[in-house]
DNA sequence: GACCAGGAAGAGT
DNA sequence: ACTCTTCATGGT
């Protein structure tokens, strides 16, 4: 099987990676495999020490997938900049933002407005199983990650066996927004952060949160600081400590927080949120 | 059974 | 531009 040696200076965690809630599409076998599906691709994955081991997708999709090319010294080095935060950095070193299949990426989110994590997986699991192809691997079979045209030819009503509840118009209007996904990610693509935050959110199901999320996740917009209830939460006990609590989260303090974010920690804030949600309830 | 979850849309001010 | 209400489902 392909191996793949992490430089020293290299930093890579593969469990804080896939456990700290950006993807919902792997899985951890106890042995210490993990296994996910990437929109066609089934890739079985571990590491030991320096050594990835892998099958599924050749090793310039792994090191792409998952960010390697990223200097991660240098970007954590630039959030690092109070005690809270290098608590966190300490705690999860290694973890690194994925590069997410941007139409899953778009659905994902929709599915995951005012959800926990477990839900939020099953409901996308329902989708692939619905619509996507079926790809054996070593006796079990997954399914890929449908395209937007083939959600939107299955008619208004094709998801109701996924049990989205109030997000099955909006993943199904959305499919027929976008249709081709292909010329829609590269605009998006060729935008600015606060412009293509614009045009992410023109589509229907996806707020500030969600549009955050695509971006960090998705197109590598590091500016994006993704607010929710946890990091919401978070900023109140650590950083802003003016903020109310208990009330709703409203537009006005959501841009607070974020642009408080982007100052504080720079230009990679998206990274220091993504280690600040890793580290949530403990 | 209450309460919460990687919120957002729509209607009414 | 703000506030209030409603939305469907599953975990704890």
């Amino acid at each position: 099987m392909p191996t793949l040696t992490l430089k020293p200076d290299q930093p890579f965690n593969l469990d804080a990676t896939l456990s700290c809630g950006q993807v919902f599409r792997w899985d951890r076998a106890t042995d210490g495999w993990w296994c996910g599906v990437v929109t066609d691709r089934v890739i079985k994955i571990r590491q030991d020490g320096d050594t990835l081991t892998f099958r599924g997708a050749p090793a310039s999709f792994i090191r792409h997938y998952f960010s390697l090319d990223t200097n991660l010294d240098a970007v954590l080095r630039s959030v690092d900049c109070d005690d809270f935060i290098h608590a966190s950095i300490i705690k999860n070193r290694g973890l690194r933002l994925v590069r997410q299949p941007a139409w899953e990426c778009t659905a994902s989110y929709i599915c995951a407005t005012n959800s926990n994590i477990p839900t939020i997986r099953r409901r996308i699991a329902a989708i692939a199983k619905r619509y996507g192809k079926p790809i054996e691997c070593e006796g079990t079979t997954y399914y890929s990650f449908p395209e937007p045209g083939i959600i939107a030819c299955g008619g208004h009503n094709g998801l109701t066996e996924c049990r989205l509840g109030y997000r099955q118009p909006y993943v199904f209007g959305t499919s027929c927004t976008v249709t081709d996904a292909g010329v829609w990610e590269k605009k998006v693509h060729k935008l600015p952060y606060e412009e293509a935050r614009k045009e992410v959110t023109k589509l229907h199901g996806i707020g500030p949160k969600a549009a955050d999320c695509i971006l960090l996740f998705a197109f590598q917009k590091y500016e994006a600081f993704p607010v929710d209830v946890w990091i919401r939460r978070i900023m109140q006990e650590h950083y802003l400590p003016d903020l109310a609590t208990g009330a709703p989260l409203t537009i006005r303090e959501y841009d607070t927080i974020r642009r408080f974010a982007r100052e504080h920690f720079g230009e990679y804030c998206g990274y220091a949120q993504e280690y600040l949600f890793a580290g949530r309830e403990g």
